[in-house]
DNA sequence: GCATGTTGTTCGCTATAGTATATGTATCCA
DNA sequence: TGGATACATATACTATAGCGAACAACATGC
């Protein structure tokens, strides 16, 4: 979907005109004629002006995708990956947000399991860690914490990251990664520099 | 953070110069050095080239915003919310990521609770919910499905959606809000046309 | 019919984005 | 003292972003 479309779609649901557009951004009749056709290669200033006129953010104009409507992730159905090392369970929960950015994954770690770590991701990548059950400690960076069941914490995930289990039954940790602002973009990010 | 002082920080990030980044993104040389300097004003095209020149999308580079590296969040430190009428908890598990257009938010529903809606979210918005416990009934716009223990699912939230705990005890929900590409965004997405 | 809007498009014109090239200025190394 | 490298700035030029205003297409009315 083309930028212009984007801006063209966000405005008729807003139920709006070209004109009140202009009005409402700032930016002159003409040039939202132009931009939602395609014809002209906008600042990034002036696209300011018309996401501020729509009521949305700039990014919501670029990074336009097509995430459907409705996904179930039934649990005998979601991605599952077992390590036979040391059986730990990983799930994929959220699918559909992954073009968007945005990981929700499941681990459950087996008591006394050394789980090794994770590499770095990228960065601007951040992570929000859930204690569903048991007792975990995580190192990040430099930092260490002990989480206890319903504790949770958010970090930025561009260091070497880890889990450990530390009690005597299982442990289940949810995770939501959010790399929409990462380097290495995991969705096609980049519009293509049109021809003229 | 300026755009340009986000371009410089992340060249400097990557280690190499401005000549380097002329040459990756197909940018002349004196364009980066204004653009970095805030002295001109890109179109989206160029800020495109750029981005690419920087593995990273535009978003990165518009979005700039100074997150937190580390935010434990102890379960008796969580905001929490119970509604008096029917005992439902709320408790928000990731307040960092907020600014970024992301929200993670546990609720904890008594058995047999009527829990009402929530009002449609703005257009843009989706949530993935993940059954921790329990057994829910969730009606998301016209859609209806039932989950179990383990079982997830994404949906665009701009409509009105409801979910109800339908077993004999109290069923735990986790939900992901991503708000990133919605109208109205939550967080200050437009940048100010800088003067000339 | 022909006024009167309303929405979208095209037409000049001016300001400026963007280029290549040259110059200045540090710093570091020989 | 010279010569590399990295960044900043200035100049002259071309392409085009962005504007106001006129224009077309399609409705309505009387």
């Amino acid at each position: 979907m083309e930028i212009g479309d984007q801006i063209k779609a966000r405005r008729s649901t807003l139920g709006i005109t070209q004109s009140d557009l202009a009005d409402r951004s700032g930016v002159s009749k003409a040039m939202i004629c132009d931009v939602e056709a395609g014809k002209k290669n906008p600042t990034i200033r002036l696209l300011g002006q018309i996401a501020a006129g729509l009521d949305c953010s700039i990014s919501a104009l670029i990074d336009a995708d097509e995430t459907p409507r409705f996904v179930p992730e039934r649990r005998d159905q979601q991605r599952v990956l077992v390590d036979p090392e040391n059986g730990m369970e990983r799930r994929l929960l959220s699918s559909a947000l992954i073009r968007r950015g945005i990981e929700v994954i499941q681990y459950t770690y087996p008591p006394g399991a050394d789980c090794g770590g994770f590499p770095p991701h990228h960065r601007g990548t951040y992570e929000t860690a859930i204690v569903i059950k048991g007792q975990v400690r995580m190192e990040i960076g430099s930092e260490s914490i002990t989480l206890n069941e319903g504790d949770a914490a958010t970090y930025a995930a561009d260091v070497v990251h880890s889990a450990y289990n530390l009690g005597d039954s299982e442990a289940v940790v949810v995770y939501v990664v959010d790399s929409t602002r990462a380097s290495h973009p995991a969705r096609p990010a980049q519009r293509d520099p049109q021809a003229e």
